[in-house]
DNA sequence: CATGAATGAGGTTTCATTCAT
DNA sequence: TATGAATGAAACCTCATTCAT
C-alpha cells in the first residue's frame, strides 16, 4: 500500500528524532533515517536540503514549543504561582514528548553557540525568578537538592523514561 | 621541531576532556587533540589505541570518582544526613570538575548502553532515598521543583559554568 | 562527469583480482582499484564493505571453482584415471585463469591460517592418491622431481605465464 | 646477561625471515622485529638503513645459496645426471630452510621486477634441460604431473613443512 | 518524484623513519 | 649506542551530498 506523499516530511522527522535521541545526532546518518522512514537517501533530499536542516527543525518545533510553554507560567500572578506553573509545564512537557526532551538536551550540549538565544530569555527570567522567589525555594540547600536530583532526571531521561513513567511520579 | 615531553598521555586526556565537553566527542577529531597538544596526529596513537580508548578512559577517570563520592553519602546514619552529603558531594564534583561533569553528561546520553552499569548503584539507592526520605524532600512538588532547577545546572553547566560560579550559588 | 554502470561490482573484482596478482595484496591499495576501475574510492565502499572483503571474495569464487575441478577428478575410477583427470583440471585452471592461479598462491602464503579449510580435502585426499597410486608416479624420484619443477610453474606463473603460454606447454 | 652487539644484525635477520615467512613482509613491521629480537625500534637502524635493506639482504643471502646449488648441477655430465643432481640440491635447500625457501616465494611473487635477474639463469637452463631431457622426464604428462604435485609442495610449504617432514618423504 | 551509484572532503589509523635524550 | 616519542605520508573508511537514470 502506497504512503501518502504528503507525509514523508513528516515521518523523515519522526524517524529523525527518534534516531537522534537514540544514537545522537552525529552517530545518525542520512542513511539511517531514510531506511528508518523505508526510502532511500537521495529521496530525503526533495524535503530537507540538508541534514542539518532536519536537525535545525526539530529544534525549532520543540524548543518553541518547550520555550512557549515555559514562558506561559509568566502568566501567573504570584511568584509561588509562576513557579509551580513552570514546574507543571516543564513537566508535562518532558512525559508528553520524552525524545524531544532527550534531543533538546543533545543538541544545546552540542551546537552550545546556536542554543543560547533560545536559552537566553529562560535563564534570565528564571534566574530572577529564583532569587526573588526564595520563599519558595528556600535557596541553597534546595537549588544543591534541586541539581541533584536534576541528575536523576537525566539519568532516567536516557534510560528512556521507563522507570519515571511506572512511578508515576 | 621536535620537542619530547613524558607527560604527553596526560596533557592529551586534558585537551580531550576540554574539547569533548566544548564540541562533544563525534564533533572532536584527533586532529583536534593532537593540534591543542602541540603533536601530529601519529603521536596520539603511541599513548592510546584509539580515540574510542581515550573516550573510554575518560569515562573510567571521572566516572569513577563521581560514583565513589555519591556512593560515600550512605556511610551517614540518618536519611537526612545521607543526603545532604550526597547532595554535597555532588556539587563539589560539579564545581571542581566542570568540564568532567559535563563530558559524563554527553558521554551517557551518546552510550547509553555502557554507562548502565555505571549509573546502577546510585539510582536503585537513590530512588530508595528519596521514597524512605520523604521528610526531607518533600516528595513530587521538591521533585518536580528540582528536576526542573537542574535543567538550569544543565543549562549553566553547557555555559560553561560562568554564571553559576560568579554568583556562588 | 559522472557515469553510472551496472557491472562495477563486476569490474571491481577484475581490476583487483589483476592488481592483486601483479602486485600482492597489501601493495595493491583500494584507490589503485579505484583508478584502475575508474571510480573514486568511497564508491568501492557501496559494493564492498571493506578491501578485505574483495579480497575473501575473489578467494572464495577462485578456490570454490578450483577445489572443485580437483574434486571432480575423484569421479574417475581407477588411480591412473583419477590422477590423470586431476592434472588435466589443475592445468585448465591454470590456464584459463592464471591471475586467479597466482591470486590463490599469493592468498594462501598470506592468509595460511584461513585457508587450511579449503586445503583439507585435496591434501588428504591427494596424499591418500600418491600412496595408493605408486605404480603412476613412480614416488621418492618422481615426487621429487615434481616439486622441483613444480616451482618452474611458480616461476613462470609470477612471469605471467607468457613463456609457458607461448610454447604450449 | 648482555647480548654481545656483534650477534643483533645476524638476530635482526633470523626474526625478520621468521616473521616474513610467518605474516608476509608488508603484514611484519620494524616493531614486530625489534621486539621479536628483543630490542627497540630505533636500534634496528643502527644495524640497517631501512625496513628494504632487510628485506633485499635475507634475499641475497638465500636467493644466492639456492642459486649456488642449482647451477652447481651442470657439474655433471649426462643430462640424466644433471637432472637428478638438481632436483637433489633444491630439495636439500627446501628441506634445510624451509623459511628461507618460503621467503624466497614470497619476494618473488611479490617483487617480480627485482627477482628476474635471479630466475634468468635457472629458468633458460632448466627449459633447455627439460627439452634435451626428454628421455628422463618424459615431457607433457611427466611435466603435467610435476606442475601439480608442485601445488602440494606449495601447500606443504604454506603447513610449514610438518607433514613431508613427519612423513619423510 | 524516487532511486541508489558516485563523488569528494575529511576522519581514523598505520608505520617506516627520525631524533632528542 | 640504545630508547621510544614524534613525525608525516599514506592507507582505509565514512558519509553528506549530487545527479544520471
Amino acid at each position: 500500500m502506497r504512503v501518502k506523499r504528503k507525509d514523508t516530511k513528516k515521518r523523515i522527522l519522526e524517524s529523525a528524532l527518534r534516531l537522534f535521541s537514540e544514537k545522537g545526532i552525529r552517530e545518525t546518518t542520512i542513511k539511517d533515517i531514510a531506511k528508518d522512514v523505508g526510502i532511500t537517501e537521495g529521496a530525503i533530499y526533495r524535503h530537507f536540503m540538508s541534514k542539518d536542516e532536519i536537525v535545525k527543525e526539530l529544534f525549532s518545533m520543540y524548543s518553541e514549543e518547550f520555550y512557549n510553554r515555559l514562558v506561559s507560567a509568566f502568566e501567573e500572578k504570584t511568584y509561588k504561582e509562576k513557579f509551580y506553573r513552570m514546574v507543571k509545564e516543564f513537566l508535562k512537557f518532558c512525559f508528553e514528548n520524552p525524545e524531544a526532551f532527550k534531543y533538546l538536551n543533545i543538541f544545546h550540549y552540542l551546537k552550545a553557540e546556536e542554543v543560547k538565544e533560545f536559552l537566553k530569555l529562560p535563564k534570565d527570567a528564571i534566574i530572577k525568578l529564583l532569587e526573588e522567589g526564595k520563599g519558595v525555594i528556600k535557596v541553597r540547600l534546595e537549588l544543591a537538592l534541586a541539581m541533584f536530583v536534576g541528575t536523576l532526571e537525566r539519568v532516567f531521561c536516557s534510560l528512556r523514561l521507563v522507570s519515571l513513567k511506572e512511578r508515576k511520579v
